[in-house]
Formats: structure tokens, sequence, C-alpha cells
DNA sequence: ACAGGTCAAGTCGTA
DNA sequence: TACGACTTGACCTGT
């Protein structure tokens, strides 16, 4: 099994690299002057983008395949201050340029649009606003000649004090989702309400490809205290996909704070997991939630490296190895 | 230069 | 019904 690890957004290791550097609402309005308010945050996020570039290029020297871009390149984006703003009128080429970098390198690039995003509401301008940021998420990939396929993944939502009934609103409401925005979507089991055994049923009622996080299938495993019997239907969800299945990984912050991530990961989280999934799949994406971001991989790769063959690792080339 | 508070979003638990 | 906590990185304000 080909094993390619990413990270999240940003790294601990290039300095003054932020892709989410942003400008409040009030500097927004302080400004006076819409146009000169836009001009200012394209500039930002032109920045944004261009330390995603830097990035890039720092994944090459470790070979790292895999990356969350952040969500918040675009400052501002949404905002009723912002209303009716072209901006890729003047980020398109940027983003081109991030996507050509993406593609040299073969990466695989998602998005993780933000918690507020909910798809199961009940309120009516919750889910408009949820979806023209899931729009906002395609417009960005397709600047970059990214296929949006299968490439955002977010949480079922809320519970609204009847799981079961929010559940049947997600099915519901999916009717409402353009074709375009459904493809890009993947579900992901969330850590305090819809189970891993809860996403995939809605996985597979919908053909959405489900993205299994370990670390929240531990805080919320329902009645499925052992994963493995779910494993090959998660990844069978992924059969008619382009991309590789996808797991997030990541450590609990201490035993009073579980559900937060840790700095690292610790490997022991890992590698029972992956003789498993091996006897399943030919590849598997493994997304790294550390606090440590990019350290935390380079921690896993070394650790790969040295222990790695007595878990039956192999071929270790950077963020990529063989299983 | 640094610490602590604020922002942005929607949900949820507690008064 | 109203408000604070939650989450995250960055911005903002006061020292």
């Amino acid at each position: 099994m080909e094993v390619r690890l990413g990270y999240v957004a940003m790294s601990v290791h290039v300095a003054n690299a932020s892709p989410s550097k942003t400008m409040t609402a009030a500097q927004f309005d302080k400004i006076g002057d819409k146009e000169a308010g836009l001009h200012k945050l394209e500039r930002i996020a032109e920045e944004n983008i261009h330390n995603c570039i830097r990035l890039l290029y720092h994944n090459r020297a470790y070979n790292i395949k895999f990356f969350r871009l952040s969500s918040r390149l675009i400052p501002l984006v949404g905002h009723e201050y912002t209303h009716g703003w072209n901006y890729m009128d003047e980020l398109a080429p940027h983003f081109q340029k991030l996507g050509e970098v993406a593609r040299e390198d073969g990466v695989r690039i998602d998005f993780h649009p933000d918690h507020f995003v909910l798809l199961n509401s009940p309120r009516k301008q919750v889910f408009d606003t949820s979806h023209k940021v899931l729009e906002h998420h395609i417009r960005m990939l397709t600047a970059m000649s990214l296929s949006p396929k299968h490439r955002c993944v977010m949480h079922v939502g809320g519970a609204y004090s009847d799981k079961e009934k929010a559940l049947k609103r997600f099915v519901a409401n999916w009717d409402k989702v353009s074709p375009e925005v459904r493809q890009a979507i993947m579900l992901e089991n969330d850590d305090k309400v819809y189970t891993a055994r809860d996403t995939l049923m809605l996985c597979e009622t919908l053909g959405i490809p489900m993205v299994l996080d370990i670390h929240h299938h531990r805080c919320n495993p329902g009645q499925d205290a052992d994963i493995s019997s779910l494993l090959p239907r998660i990844l069978a969800t992924w059969s008619r996909s382009s991309l590789p299945p996808k797991m997030h990984i990541s450590s609990p912050r201490s035993d009073k704070n579980k559900r937060a991530h840790a700095d690292y990961i610790r490997p022991e989280e890992l590698f029972p997991f992956l003789k498993e999934m091996a006897r399943m799949t030919e590849r598997l994406d493994i997304m790294v939630e550390a606090k440590q971001k990019d350290d935390a991989v380079l921690r896993l790769m070394d650790w790969v490296k040295r222990e790695g063959e007595v878990h039956g690792i192999q071929a270790v080339n950077g963020g990529a190895f063989t299983v």
C-alpha cells in the first residue's frame, strides 16, 4: 500500500509564511472607501496564496504529497461588506500558479471548510451561506485548474436536539445542493455527534466518500468500539473516486482535554491501522492533524525510517512510504 | 516587545 | 431568552 502523509495549511518551519492573514471587518469599515478596501484585501489574499506556493516548495524538499489549503485564503469573502466583489479578476493568475506547482509535484490538495458550514441546519439562511462558502471553494479549485471532485471535507453538522431528524434533513437538503458542490464534498465523522457509523450510512446513501478520523472515532465511537468491521465499507465509499481513500489522524492533547489535538502524533495511533488497511487498499492518504503541523509529519517520517521495518514498512521516501 | 483581549462563524449548554 | 463556551489563527490594544 502506498501511503502519503499530509499536514494542515501552515508550517512551523517556514518563517513568515501564513496562508491566512486577514483583515477585520472593523478595519475594512475604517478605510471608508470600498474599492480601496477591496484592493487591500486582494493584496492580503495574494500574499496568502504566495505563501501557499512557498509551502509547496517546502513540501517538495521532503516529498510531502498531500496538503490541506487554508479556507481563509481570501479575507472577508462572503462578508456583507464585500458584496459583489469579483476577487478572481485579480487573483486568478495567482491561483493558477499555485495549481501549477501542485500539479508539477503531484500533490493532492484539499480543503476543510470551517465548522460553521452546515448543510443540515434547519435555518435556510445558514444553509444558503454554507452553500455559498462551498461554491467559493470550488471557484478557488477551478482557478487552480484542479478538479473540484472530492476536495472539500466537512462534517455532517449539528444535532439540533434530534439527531435522527437532523440526519434526515441532511438527506433532504442534499437535493438542494448543486451538482458541482455535491461532487466536491467528502464527509468526516466528528468527535461529539455523528459517529463513524452515522457518517458511513449517510455516505452510502448519498454516494459521498467518507473520511475516517481516527481521533474523532476514539472520542465518539458509538456502538463500534472496534472500527475494523466498518473499514471495508468506508473504503468502498471511495470506489468511484479518482483519488485514494483519505484518513485523518491525531492524538489527544491530554487526559483532561482528550478532544483537542496534541502537538505530535504517537506512532502507535497509526501503525495498527496501516497493516489492516494495507490488506484492503492499494493507496491511502493520511492527513496529520497535529498542532506542530509539518514538524509532526517530519517526526513521524523519522519514526517510520527508524522503526518502520519492524512494522512491515518499506521504501520510505520522505512523506511517502510503502506498507 | 509582549500579554491578554477580540474577531469571525453557528451550535449548544446553562442560567 | 440570553449569554458564554467552544474552536482557530491572526489582529488589536494596552502596557
